[in-house]
DNA sequence: CTACATGCAAATGCTTTGCAACCTA
DNA sequence: TAGGTTGCAAAGCATTTGCATGTAG
């Protein structure tokens, strides 16, 4: 696999893809260079940035399409949408089926070539719930 | 309108509104900046930012929460869906309908209180169509 | 040993902001 | 005339890139 790419499988690349993999959440390339840095505290930002590229390439992990505008990365490489906290930002899974018939409906009505699509939710996480019911 | 928040209708506003409204499509800030520039010259991609706030607190058109770099705007105020051609970017309205029961799946499932959904397809534009299939 | 990878720093691209001059109501 | 608005330039922020050095295979 990393062979055929001439890809090493380096001390950060391994510690990148390991903290990734304990993650529930979705973190931006900032995030996972906070928590990396603690086992390997001379990494620098862009080989965080260069290795989450590599890893998505290998289909190790994948880079969220996503409104916002950082880069969110997510260590399950399957297709599955997900809530965005609009107070703090939080993504978490959105629990629901892929909606596969979603895109026969646009067949007939439009000009594009469909390849796929991207669904996502906005909402309250319980956190920010709360302080915004009791401010 | 204007008068309760304190707004005045500037040359600028006025124009970049009138262009906005005369697109279809669905444009960048620097694409607006482009246009507008025609009409005047003089005018500052700057202007050309915060004016789109304005417009949009105003109701009169939208900002897209899609996914991408570039934030785009929409003279339709109203809630739609969009397809974006994956090659060039081109980013059009997908005319489904809102699937308006979509949010009560998550209902039971999420601790999240859901406030909204975006629904984005990705897909090939016609033009980039042709050039992949005879490039 | 020989590429691929890294750390560092500089560069990039989009967007935002501070400020003095300018114009709308 | 008051205060919102503009043009300009500088700052901000996330991400990317060039390059000499380091290291996995």
């Amino acid at each position: 696999m990393l062979k055929e790419k001439n890809l090493r499988m380096t001390k950060q690349r391994k510690v990148i893809l390991a903290e990734l993999k304990k993650l529930k959440t979705h973190p931006s390339a900032d995030e996972i260079y906070g928590i990396v840095r603690e086992h390997i505290p001379r990494i620098s930002l862009g080989t965080v940035y260069r290795n989450l590229e590599v890893l998505v390439e290998l289909g190790e992990i994948q880079k969220l399409d996503l409104s916002g505008s950082l880069k969110r990365f997510d260590w399950n490489p399957n297709k599955h949408y997900h809530v965005r906290c609009v107070h703090c930002d939080r993504v978490d899974d959105a629990p629901i089926a892929p909606l596969n018939q979603l895109e026969n409906e646009l067949y007939e009505a439009t000009v594009f070539e469909i390849i796929g699509h991207n669904l996502e939710f906005i909402g309250l996480c319980p956190d920010c719930s709360r302080k915004n019911h009791h401010p």
